[in-house]
DNA sequence: CTCCTTTCTGACTGGTTTGGTCAATGGAAT
DNA sequence: ATTCCATTGACCAAACCAGTCAGAAAGGAG
């Protein structure tokens, strides 16, 4: 039998957490481009051994482009809800957004790195294409968040699409603070990173919306 | 003669656009970590010769080491301007520390990269002191600046620390933003720099200040 | 238990890259 | 002509690389 083209092999282990593992050594070594990653590295993380991650995914390459796949459809789904949820009151939608925002990055934490690693090492990387996908999606969506957004809620004396912006800074920027002050998602921090987020988020609505 | 615990020789270089092009050679190629950086690619992105690397620094942790302690201090030195400069006006304050920051990137694209790197390999590292050194130096000194920030300028009904990481967050988002939408810094693009910069902390200023 | 299939291992390979060396070169100054 | 030293790049042994493969487990069927 021939390599798959498709990662069939891997999607068949039954057990999740395994297959969790896997995906996020790779994406944690794949953080930095992909000629920099060693499949060693990922082995040795991911605790399997080196014949099996090429019985599941051929060749590194294979595995990249899987990972690449597999991020981008995770990615585009979360879009999807995120539009349909998207409330005309933005700062709703952001709320929606960071709830999202945590539970993947609680399930893969190298996951934004990784994308961010695609948009960057363009060059570097095989499958540029999805790649390229992956980030007109990603400025899309913001496009659509701010089309979908009922501006008229702001201040009037103040521009909305900068606005926008720094809502959207302010609430990205709260998820890096949190990420780095934190080193696991008990349920302790969970509830902190729920206040303070409710709290960054109304004085955003108290400064930058009418009345 | 034995090899020179301090960089002495390259230090002794007269020409300075030769000393930045192998620094930023240097920076450029450690941003993802110790390990994983390699000589051969510095010295051809820097256009000298291998042998000539280890003539000024004698291994590559020694260019490592130098290259830690030269932005450590640059950033030391900054900081101090940084505090002079703060106006009790924290926009104010702001506003000095990104035309300053910009001056920096200029000259130095990848050393907040090389930073931020050598802060989250702490163990990838050789001297990881130096590293520690210049983590803790950073928050002290948003600490200090916001210890010097007059914050009874802010709204009476919202909280002026998260006020002041607001306004932090936002002037180091906008320039995330501006470095990716721009490929150089003509005088086209400095202009927009500063008129958006502006922008931004107008509409702080309006929304986050009393009356 | 035997037989068969599938998952999984890790020592191994040939080729590349690594940090670092060093004899030779070039050019400036005396 | 001689001295001096910055500069070169071919070269080295060691490490590392992606990928292989013979066979060990593990499981299921009879």
């Amino acid at each position: 039998m021939q390599t798959p083209p498709t990662a069939l092999k891997f999607l068949q282990i039954p057990e999740e957490p395994k297959r969790d593992k896997i995906l996020n050594a790779a994406m944690k070594e794949f953080r930095y481009g992909y000629k920099k990653a060693s499949t060693d590295t990922i082995v040795r993380d991911a605790g399997i051994s080196k014949g099996l991650l090429f019985f599941y995914f051929g060749t590194k390459q294979g595995l990249y482009e899987f990972l690449l796949n597999y991020t981008t459809n995770l990615m585009r789904s979360d879009y999807f809800e995120m539009l349909n949820l998207a409330h005309r009151d933005i700062l709703e939608g952001f709320w929606q957004m960071s709830l999202l925002k945590r539970d993947i990055c609680y399930r893969y934490p190298y996951i934004y790195d990784f994308i961010k690693s695609a948009n960057i090492h363009k060059d570097d990387i095989p499958a540029a294409e999805i790649a390229q996908n992956l980030a007109t999606q990603q400025t899309a969506v913001l496009a659509e968040l701010y089309a979908a957004c009922d501006t008229s809620l702001f201040r009037a004396d103040i521009d909305p699409q900068k606005t926008f912006n720094l809502i959207y800074w302010a609430v990205d920027a709260f998820f890096d603070d949190i990420d780095s002050r934190i080193d696991d998602w008990s349920n302790e921090n969970y509830e902190t990173f729920l206040k303070e987020l409710r709290e960054y988020l109304d004085i955003c609505k108290r400064c930058f919306y009418k009345d």
